[in-house]
DNA sequence: AAGCCAGCCAACCGCGCGTAG
DNA sequence: CCTACGCGCGGTTGGCTGGCT
């Protein structure tokens, strides 16, 4: 059993002072931040290792966007906690200067209430090929839910008999999970003629959709995917190729 | 003005993962 | 392999604040 976080006695806990706060940020700009664990009495911090990073990432760090979500941020974040779930810091790596820490807080405040029954359509459907024979078909949830199939091995765990769309999504996220990694790279999302007017609604900036696009890691896969699930008129198409 | 309450958010906690020895 | 350690993540807590009565 792990010894808890700030075990020794005489280490504070609780709000940083501002004093703190300088001493923590003038250590860091000096020294960097190689060892958290060592940091704090190498600083002269009465804190533990642990409380300085949080302190850091969460507050101090010079990249750390100020001030309320926009409009847009907060729909991102819907539309991506609607792809990842709960993944907090994967979520806050799509918004620069946003922490997962206050992410979550907003989601927990703000965005839960706002979440409606037409989040995510159950008809949408995305088939991805790979250009280096490795197939793979990913269905969100529907009644006729198949899975994650991968050469014909499905790596999904199917819904249980509980329909909800939660589940489902859940689902769906794990079939993400338990892909090996290699399998995004050169993987090609290709797109039927038909809804390329719709994508280049969906990707706002881009002069035109392109036919397809290529992704190299799961990132890439959830960035492009999400793309779509923003957008209102992608949901419900039968299918994107 | 005082008390209550709900919402917000910084900070803490415990767990899991990766890695070095 | 096993263990200890460092770190990051997600869930939770509790103090603060502002609005309402």
């Amino acid at each position: 059993m792990r010894s808890p976080c700030c075990e020794k006695q005489g280490l504070k806990k609780g709000p940083w002072s501002a004093e703190e706060d300088q001493i923590l940020i003038s250590h860091i700009q000096n020294y960097g931040h190689q060892n958290w664990r060592a940091l704090p009495k190498q600083a002269g911090l009465l804190r533990c290792g642990k409380s300085c990073r949080l302190r850091w990432t969460n507050y101090l760090r010079p990249d750390i966007k100020r001030g309320n979500f926009t409009k847009e941020e907060e729909e991102t974040i819907i539309h991506l906690h609607q792809m990842l779930g709960n993944r907090w810091s994967a979520i806050a790596a799509r918004l620069p200067g946003r922490t997962d820490n206050e992410i979550k807080n907003v989601w927990h405040t703000h965005l839960k209430k706002r979440l409606t029954s037409s989040a995510v359509s159950s008809s949408t459907k995305f088939i991805v090929k790979s250009n280096t024979k490795k197939e793979l078909t990913v269905a969100p949830p529907a009644q006729s839910f198949s899975g994650i199939s991968h050469s014909g091995t499905d790596l999904s765990n199917p819904p249980t008999g509980d329909d909800s769309k939660e589940n489902h999504i859940e689902s769906w996220d794990r079939g993400f999970q338990d892909i090996d990694e290699g399998l995004w790279r050169g993987t090609v999302l290709e797109m039927e003629s038909s809804v390329l007017p719709m994508v280049s609604m969906a990707m706002e900036g881009f002069s035109s959709a392109p036919s397809s696009l290529v992704c190299d890691t799961e990132d890439d896969m959830s960035f492009w995917l999400s793309i779509f699930m923003q957008s209102e008129d992608l949901q419900g198409l039968p299918g994107i190729l």
